[in-house]
DNA sequence: TTTCCTGTTTGATCGATGTCAAAGGCTTTC
DNA sequence: GAAAGCCTTTGACATCGATCAAACAGGAAA
């Protein structure tokens, strides 16, 4: 157990990495230079080891995040205690600025899944920016937009899809190509990618070892795929 | 089977009461004068009798909506023609303004659950309008923050509770009261709620039946709770 | 009020996934 | 390079919810 912390471990110099990470993220990217200096002059960058609580569910929400790098888990607790991710968010992913005109309090749990760097936003600042900056307000609207349809599309994947339909469809997204065979190297454990498709780590496992006769091969973090068009018919 | 058609079925004076429903509703509360007026005057409002398509997945998004009374289904389709509702709009609720910045094709399909009157808006207007008027602009980050807020809520209920816990949940929302007993009228079918839940029919009915035992009593649409804190413990 | 239609409930069954326990295999650290 | 630790896999089992079919009930229309 982790005591709740808001602030990071420590704070880093702006790496030029990290810096570019940022002005690359959705939501910064079509930024002007005015909005987006003033943006980047509201962030600060701090890391955080793995399995480290960036934020309670409950707690006083000050802040929202972006990953540069490492992944974090937003997730909920029953009251048992069982845990049910909600969102993975990898570099470039922005959480918590649903935020920015709610109420002031985190509705989820938010744990780095290992060495992860994070900038971190102001909320009330950014408020004050965005109705400054119409720039930013279209920027922030646009990523909004883009997390609510991916959050939709979770739902309706996880009410129509099966444990391996999940699994290959992940696949094909991750794909680089578009037929044949192909490679994958995936960017976490296993049991993150369990949680983002809303499975219990075995039944990750299951999946994996039902799409080997669709020509599924998994070693270790490697993936291989014998034919990603078959991939589609599962 | 329906045509899938980009034009309400008639077009409608504006009724004084749907006025008052759009003019409350969380996308326009707020706006101020000058914006009202402006996005009073791109909508244009119609209404459809139950079970008309207002529109399908993969259509171009010319429009979004808000409902003026009446309810919404979204919902996508798996290979195989079964249905899955990701969300039930009712009067105040906006959807597919999420395509606002983002593709132009629709990414779900929305059918009316019964006779519905929208309000309709044309996605390049409101966009242009968007960037004019910070207000608006103001109200669309809202909108989309509560929206995207819900729709994670939705999530962790799918992956965190049982059946009979979601209806409970719903219950206790739907509760004008605190404690003791209540009384609900379900605004619309038992077979919406249980699309609404992720559930069949038959597993609304029974989540229902289990929920007996917590003194709920359900006749019609007439929900009895003999006391609202004991929901609590389901 | 009566009838018909549609929505809802109930029963039986099956498939899918969570849970617990133990064995196996990567990765990392020394 | 070797060992320890953690992640992952596998098996067995229980549970939950979907599906199909049929009985039932409520609501709308005549």
């Amino acid at each position: 157990m982790e005591k709740p912390t808001v602030t990071m471990n420590k704070s880093l110099r702006v790496n030029s990495r990290d810096k570019a990470v940022l002005v690359r993220a959705p939501f910064m990217a079509g930024l002007s230079g005015e909005a987006l200096v003033k943006m980047l002059n509201a962030a600060s960058i701090s890391s955080a080891p793995a399995r480290h609580i960036v934020f309670r569910e409950g707690m006083t929400a000050e802040h929202f995040y972006c990953v540069l790098s490492g992944y974090v888990r937003l997730y909920r607790l029953n009251r048992e205690g069982r845990e049910a991710d909600i969102r993975i968010c990898g570099p470039g992913d922005t959480f918590a600025e649903c935020l920015i005109y709610g109420d002031d309090i985190y509705r989820f749990n938010a744990q780095t899944a290992e060495n992860t760097t994070l900038a971190r936003f102001d909320i009330r600042t950014a408020r004050h920016l965005a109705e400054q900056e119409p720039d930013i307000a279209r920027a922030l609207i646009s990523c909004l937009s883009h997390h609510l349809l991916t959050t939709m599309d979770c739902v309706a994947n996880d009410r129509l899809h099966t444990a391996p339909q999940r699994v290959a469809e992940y696949l094909l997204k991750a794909c680089p190509v578009d037929g044949g065979p192909a490679s994958i190297r995936l960017p976490f454990q296993k049991s993150l990618l369990a949680g983002m498709l809303g499975l219990a780590p075995e039944a990750l496992s299951r999946a994996f070892s039902s799409l080997r006769r669709a020509g599924v091969t998994v070693r270790g973090r490697i993936i291989q795929i014998s034919d990603v068009k078959s991939l589609r018919d599962v």
